[in-house]
DNA sequence: AACAATTACGTCTCGCGTAAGCATG
DNA sequence: CATGCTTACGCGAGACGTAATTGTT
C-alpha cells in the first residue's frame, strides 16, 4: 500500500472517472487501471465497482475512502511543512539584517506576512514530484496537455518522469 | 515523498542506526542510505547529522519527523482498517442470524460492542470523526452486497520479503 | 580492529505508455 | 458508435544488493 496508489483512488473518486484521473495526474488511464488494481490487489478487496460503466465506491471501499483521505491530508500537510522549513532559514536571515534598523513597523509587516503565509497552505492536489504547473484548486475543470517543466529553484531536477509519450515503440 | 522514504525515517530514528533500520526493514544498509537520501534530496534539507557516527536529528528533521510520524499513524491505520474490513463479511452475518431472535436485548450488546470498538480505536491519539469503519451507527446501516472477491485473504502475504539475496553478481 | 555510513557499479523489478480488446449507454 | 476500463507487451528509470572506501570508537 503505497501513498501513490491512495493519491490515485483519490483521484478516481473525486474526478469519477479513471480518464479523468489520469488526466488529473498526467498518466495515461492504463496506469491508473494498474494503479487502482495492485492497490485492490493488496488490500484484499474491491474497491471501485467497475459493473456500472461508471465506476461506484464499493461499501468497503466507502469506509476505506474515509480512512485514505485523512491520511492523504497528513501527507499533504507533511509536504507543507517541509516547504516552510525550508523557507525558514532565509526568513531568519532577513531578520537578523533587518534587526540593525527600527523595529517597530518592520514587525506589523511581518505579522502580516505570517498570516499570507498561513493562507498560501494549499489545498490538496498538490502534484506528487514537485510543483507542476498544474493549476491549484479542486474545480476539476482543467484540461492541461503540458505539464510546464518549471526548471526548480537548485538544480536538482532529479529526473522526473516527464510527460508520457514514449518516443519509439517496436512491435 | 513517498511513504517507504518515511518508513525508513522512521526505523533510522528509532533504531538509532541505520544499519539497525536496514535490518528491522529486512534491507541492505545501503538501500536505506539510498532511500533515505532520496527523501532529503526531495524535501530540500538534511534530516539527519551523519557527522556525529550516530545519526542524529536535525533541527529541521525534528519538525518534519514528528509530522512523519502522523502520517505514519494514518496509514498504519488504514491499513488496520483494511484487514478490518476484509473480516466484516462474517460479522454482519452473525448479525442477520441472530435476526430472527428477539432483537431487543441484543441491541443493547451491539451499542456496548460499538462502544468497545469505538475506544479500541483511540490507541493513536487524535482519532477524530468517524469509528473505524465497523458497526454503522443505527441498525438499519448497511447490508452489504457482494463487493468482495469473495476469495478472502487467505492468499495474499505480499511482503513476506525474508532477506532477499540476489542470486548473482557478476563483476 | 571492528563498526558504521557513503558510493560506484551492476542487475532486476515494476511503473507506465501504447495499442488493442471488451463492455456499456 | 462513442466512451471508458482492461489487458498484452515492452521499455526504461529507479530500487537495491555487493563491495570497496573513509571515518569513528
Amino acid at each position: 500500500m503505497t501513498y501513490e496508489q491512495l493519491l490515485v483512488l483519490h483521484a478516481i473518486v473525486s474526478e469519477g472517472t479513471f480518464r479523468g484521473a489520469a488526466e488529473r495526474l498526467h498518466k495515461s488511464q492504463s496506469a491508473v487501471s494498474h494503479m487502482l488494481k495492485k492497490l485492490e490487489d493488496d488490500i484484499g478487496f474491491l474497491l471501485l465497482s467497475r459493473e456500472a460503466y461508471r465506476p461506484k465506491l464499493t461499501a468497503k471501499g466507502e469506509v476505506f475512502y474515509r480512512q485514505a483521505t485523512r491520511a492523504l491530508e497528513q501527507m499533504q500537510q507533511l509536504r507543507t511543512t517541509a516547504r516552510n522549513l525550508n523557507a525558514k532559514h532565509e526568513a531568519s536571515v532577513s531578520l537578523a539584517v533587518t534587526a540593525t534598523y527600527p523595529l517597530t513597523p518592520v514587525l506589523n509587516v511581518i505579522s502580516q506576512v505570517k498570516n499570507n503565509i498561513r493562507q498560501q497552505t494549499s489545498i490538496f492536489p498538490g502534484n506528487h514530484g514537485r510543483p507542476t504547473g498544474a493549476v491549484t484548486g479542486t474545480t476539476g475543470g482543467y484540461h492541461h496537455r503540458d505539464d510546464g517543466r518549471g526548471a526548480g529553484r537548485s538544480g536538482r531536477s532529479h529526473s522526473v518522469c516527464q510527460h508520457h509519450h514514449y518516443a519509439g515503440r517496436a512491435s
